[in-house]
DNA sequence: AAGTGGTCTAGACCACCGG
DNA sequence: CGGTGGTCTAGACCACTTC
């Protein structure tokens, strides 16, 4: 791994070529979620660097959530467990306090041609498609929400010849397709519920619902998830936290 | 600084001792925001740590935006410009992309005695009381929010004397009453508009509001402003990032 | 040129985990 | 016990800013 490309123009530090070489990795599928990397040592070695160098690429990910470093035992490549999803991607929260994985129910999955919102939100190409996985969530036994998830029919092959959609979607994607979903993007805003809400979620014309409109990136930071929910706010709230 | 306290129980590492150590000359006004702190090697020597281990401190401190780092001129006091409250604390977006400082209206600051709320969210003594400051905000001419700011009067001592609230009030409670705000935690809920919201925005009764409940919280991860506010979001977005 | 932070190295030692 | 990550050090050199 070179030093130095160039000493002053497009300079990158080694650390940043280190980091991409184990992105590299990671998007090939050598190192699957789960498993365990080689130790800083023999990275250090099999890259040609000293192994601070290795540490301060390996801290950065781990920061990101992409790996997972535990003190005497080894660094692991994340996985989507339902926990992780929970608290890092997942931030309806009950009111009372306790939190559970929300239970999925899918009403309907078709592949159809994207409208001008999914199009731009996914970036595609003039002629691509997208699948489209309708369902309603429940907290226990409450419903409190519907969702519309977009996803390109060019990344997701055959998503439509699977018996069933599991509950935890981003695992699916990383297990089926080596998808890994490392950053999320959402827009909020307080909307008035239409017929499709009052059919689906049962609310009254006019309820005041949370829409969310979330875009999910993947390691190339290409956006691979369009995803529009109506959540019911009246025992849940969203939490936000900045700093 | 000692290196080690006790050898199993209770270890801390140096570089969180050096930390709480800066920590605490913030605190102290010793460091205004905006000031320039000493170099690495001088701090080194003055705790009695390697350079690489004030690094470290330092690299953590600017990750939250508590300092800022500029190379070839120091490190620095963060300070609470438009732009920074801007992009750290404001999540608010016109849906047509190009950002403004919101403008403030006051129509109201009163002392009064805590509701349970809010004794509950600053983690206040029985008898405390509470400052509260009601007000509008526009984007450019447009109306976009009600909300209501409560501090408890023990820290904002003579806030009912001043001639005027300013726009940006983070930068008032670090000038005035050296408070600065690190850290902020907030709920959201889709609402319907009742009397006070038709009263002060001007929209129909029953109109969906997001509803936002801010927790600010100073260095010593202490609660010292509850926010509450409603904002109009038909043409505005509440930008949420994950990673 | 002098001073700052940013990168990189090499090596020592500590805390933690598992067999 | 051996292997892993976590901390700490000392020193060299690079890039950026200011004078």
């Amino acid at each position: 791994m070179d030093a130095r490309a160039d000493s002053k123009l497009g300079f990158r530090p080694l650390y940043q070529q280190v980091r991409e070489e184990i992105t590299r990795h990671l998007a090939s599928g050598r190192w699957q979620p789960g498993t365990m990397l080689p130790s800083e040592q023999e990275l250090a070695r099999e890259l040609g660097v000293s192994q601070g160098t290795v540490r301060k690429a390996l801290d950065a990910m781990t920061a990101e959530r992409i790996l997972v470093r535990r003190q005497g035992r080894g660094t692991f490549v994340a996985e989507y467990e339902e926990s992780r999803i929970l608290f890092q991607f997942f931030r309806l929260y009950p009111d009372s306090g306790e939190r559970l994985f929300p239970v999925s129910k899918v009403l309907d999955v078709r592949s159809a041609a994207p409208s001008e919102e999914e199009r731009e939100a996914l970036e595609l190409e003039p002629k691509a498609e997208v699948w489209r996985i309708s369902r309603l969530r429940y907290h226990g036994s409450e419903l409190i929400m519907r969702e519309i998830l977009s996803l390109p029919v060019a990344q997701f092959v055959d998503l439509g010849e699977l018996e069933e959609i599991p509950n935890n979607v981003y695992r699916l994607y990383s297990q089926r397709w080596g998808i890994t979903i490392t950053r999320i993007s959402e827009k909020l805003k307080a909307v008035a519920a239409g017929e499709a809400d009052l059919a689906e979620l049962g609310c009254a014309i006019g309820a005041p619902l949370l829409e969310i409109r979330r875009v999910a990136f993947d390691l190339n930071k290409r956006p691979v998830e369009y995803r529009r929910s109506r959540c019911l706010t009246d025992s849940m709230h969203y939490a936000s936290d900045l700093s």
